[in-house]
Order: structure tokens, then C-alpha cells, then sequence
DNA sequence: CGGCATCCATTTTGATACTG
DNA sequence: CAGTATCAAAATGGATGCCG
């Protein structure tokens, strides 16, 4: 089996050899926000088939953008993670993110899946580094089942799957809410006095979240309906 | 004839479910330098089809990503530009064309193709916005048949297929010393000193042109032989 | 559960011939 | 040139079964 290329030397393309098939950078981006198994890969990405997934993981894994990994006790069972080559597409993964944002996120379609887990991914695409010079702060986010944290360092901020140790601000928003929140259709204020959120902790770290997160307004592309 | 789709709300999944498909990207890329015609198009990507081309612009332009245009006087031959949202997707193919600068940018292989567009566009996916603050000037590369200049503003830089206005700095250089030049193979300075290159015009502008666009250091993946 | 193989219907693509 | 029409080759989607 011949690897497709665009014979191309070019950045964009030697890139797009790499990560352009269908679903490729999709399985990045659940791989950004930590350590997945093939089960919940599959799971997150609904139309993907088992035997197209352990394609796409072994050639990712031949040309070195993830690796496999034993999760730490007391799951103990194999999973994929990014290496630091994957690692380094995250800045592709947002970029595209903030571009959905911008132009593409009208209503939710009938249909259409959601995981809490990308919304995370929109906000930490929307973080603005200047806002957090000097700043440090740990903000956990509770959406019904699943739990994320963003860790805020002095201009930096990693967002991952999983409970924080000690968390300065504890959102729990519901999944609509949610969804809603990070598509720039609401904002924070407006689902805790809705009452699909409440938050707990530092008053003033919540405050600063907007300031931290700044969600683009959305535009319409000009539809042609010839 | 249904559009495939990824049926997840979520901004990456929507954006790639527009640009996502084999070619698209990279006729964004071609777009990204001014507009081009038809034909252009299908020289610049060796192996896209004329009946897929068609098909692809046609998909653009009902997205609202691209538009017609009539190219002005002397020319008045038909072309596609990119619209304000397509224009948008600029940080997306700089970002996968700094992911290919720093990983995957070895040795061109054999029937590799190369125009010197892309390079142009490598040099500007480095540029550096702090180091051009509060600079202006006007770079023209001429190699060989093609011409492209790029424009400094304080922090901005903008990279044209065409010839300057007033340049400050004219580079003449071959396409191969070009071509290893933006894959961070050698340097500029290399390139004059073993006469690949010239160099005419404002000689500090030109001495600054390193700080402007500072190519990544590029790193190997570890790859995976079994 | 993780992972791979197989079979088959449907889409997507690549290449080329053809038309205004 | 710009773009359609056509057909063969490849990639994908989905179901299923197997094995550790």
C-alpha cells in the first residue's frame, strides 16, 4: 500500500501528507486534551470504523506524532498519546478552531454529536495570553459526567481531561449550557443566572475568566444559493 | 448528492468538514498570494484534475470562501480570490506550513515539485511581529521568471505574487539556493556568498531581514521502523 | 475491551477525452 | 483557456467475526 502525496515540497503540504486524510486531525485534537484509548477515540469520533481507526493510529504512531502509552495505575490499559511532534500541531488544531468560531458555529444541526471535551478545546483557542501575563490561576469545569481543568501560568494555559488537584474556581455548567457557551451563543453571566450553572471559589479569579477566554464575534459568510 | 460531513458541534470538526477534503487547503494556499486563474491553479497542483478543480472551486465559492473576480486591465481574464472568510483561513495554512518547517522538512525528495510561491509563503508563516514593530519596508525576490514582494508595516507583513512598487531591498536568486533558503537549509548570506544570490538596495533593511522572518529550528520526528 | 481481518456498497479521486 | 463528461482506481463506511 503506496502513502498518497502530493509530491510537493512545501511545508503546507508535506503537513497535509501527514495529518490531511479524513479524521487525522480530529484524532489529534481528542489527543490534545490528554491520553485517549482506542474505545473512547471511537467513541468520541461517531462514523469512524475500528478498522480505519487502527489504520490512522499505526500511521500516526510510524511517523512519530503519537505513541503508545500504559495509563498510570489503577487503569493500567494501553492508550495513545500525542509525542512532542503531535504536540506541535496543536497551534493547527486551534487555528482551525478559531476559524469555526468566527464563521461556522450557527445553531447546533439536528443530530450533531457534542462532547464537552471540544468546547473545552474552543476556549482554550480563544485564550488570550496578554490577559494573563503575571497571572496564575486553576479553573475546573464540571459538564454533567465528564470533568476538564484549564491551568492559567503566566500567560500560558493547558487544558486537560480530568479533575484539578486544587482548583481556584469549580464551574458546573449543564451540557447545553455549555455548548452554548463556547459557541459564543451565551455567555458565563447569562447561565449562572438561567441557572444552568452555578461556580464556587475565587470571585475574583471567575471574574477574570471573559477577559481570559475572549470568544470571537461570529460572521456570516456571504452564502451563494445559486 | 449529500455532502459528507463529520456531525460534530464543535468549531474544528465544522471547519474541516468545509476545507477538510483532498485540495482544498491547498488551493486556499495558492489564493493566499493574490488571485489566480483556473489554469494556474491546475499548474501550481500536479496530479488535481480538471473535473475536481472545477468541482472544488465551485464548493469554495457556494461556501463563500471564494469569488470570481475579472482580473483588471491589462489581463481581464477570469480568476477566483478568496473573500474575507477565506482570507480568514490564513492562520491555518501558516500553521501547518510552520508544523512542516520545524518537522517535516527534510531533503526534497525526487519529482518533488517546487514554485517559489510557497517559499513565500514559508518566509512569511515565520515572520517575526515583534521584531518588525514600528518597521516599514519592501522586500522583492525575483526567482527566475516569478516575482513576489513582501510588505513590512509595523508588526504586519503581507506577501504579494508581483512585482514592488519602490522596493527597498531587490534579492535575485536562483531556485534551488531559494528553495533550500526557506526549508532553513542554508542562509541568506550563504546563498550570496557562493553567488546563488544578489542582494540591491537599502543594506540595512536587507541586514534586517534575518530578524524579520526567523526560520524554526528543525527537529526529526523519532520514527517507528517496525 | 483492544485490535485486526474480511467482505461489500458507496464516495471520492485521478486521468483523459471532449466541447464552447 | 475554462470547464464538462466519462470511466477506472482508490478510499471510506459499516457490518461482522476472530483472537488474546
Amino acid at each position: 500500500m503506496e502513502q498518497r502525496t502530493y509530491n510537493q515540497y512545501c511545508a503546507t503540504a508535506r503537513t497535509l501528507d501527514l495529518v490531511g486524510d479524513r479524521w487525522t486531525l480530529l484524532l489529534i485534537r481528542e489527543l490534545l486534551t490528554g491520553p485517549k484509548r482506542f474505545g473512547d477515540l471511537q467513541h468520541s469520533l461517531r462514523g469512524l470504523g475500528t478498522g480505519l481507526l487502527a489504520a490512522r493510529m499505526k500511521h500516526l504512531e510510524r511517523e512519530g506524532l503519537v505513541r503508545k502509552v500504559t495509563l498510570p495505575p489503577p487503569a493500567r490499559t494501553p492508550a495513545y498519546a500525542l509525542t512532542p511532534a503531535g504536540e506541535g500541531l496543536e497551534p493547527v488544531v486551534l487555528a482551525l478552531a478559531r476559524w469555526g468560531l468566527t464563521w461556522a458555529m450557527d445553531e447546533p444541526r439536528e443530530q450533531e454529536a457534542f462532547h464537552p471535551g471540544w468546547a473545552v478545546l474552543g476556549l482554550k483557542a480563544c485564550f488570550d495570553a496578554e490577559a494573563a501575563a503575571g497571572l496564575r490561576a486553576l479553573y475546573e469545569f464540571r459538564v454533567e459526567e465528564e470533568v476538564f481543568h484549564a491551568r492559567v501560568d503566566d500567560g500560558a494555559v493547558e487544558t486537560v481531561h480530568g479533575p484539578a488537584q486544587h482548583p481556584d474556581v469549580v464551574i458546573t455548567i449543564g451540557r447545553e449550557a455549555f455548548r452554548d457557551l463556547a459557541a459564543s451563543r451565551s455567555t458565563l453571566a447569562e447561565a449562572i443566572n438561567g441557572g444552568a450553572a452555578s461556580a464556587s471559589g475565587d470571585q475574583q479569579a471567575l471574574r477574570r475568566l471573559h477577559h481570559l477566554f475572549r470568544l470571537p464575534a461570529p460572521r456570516t459568510r456571504p452564502a451563494r444559493t445559486s
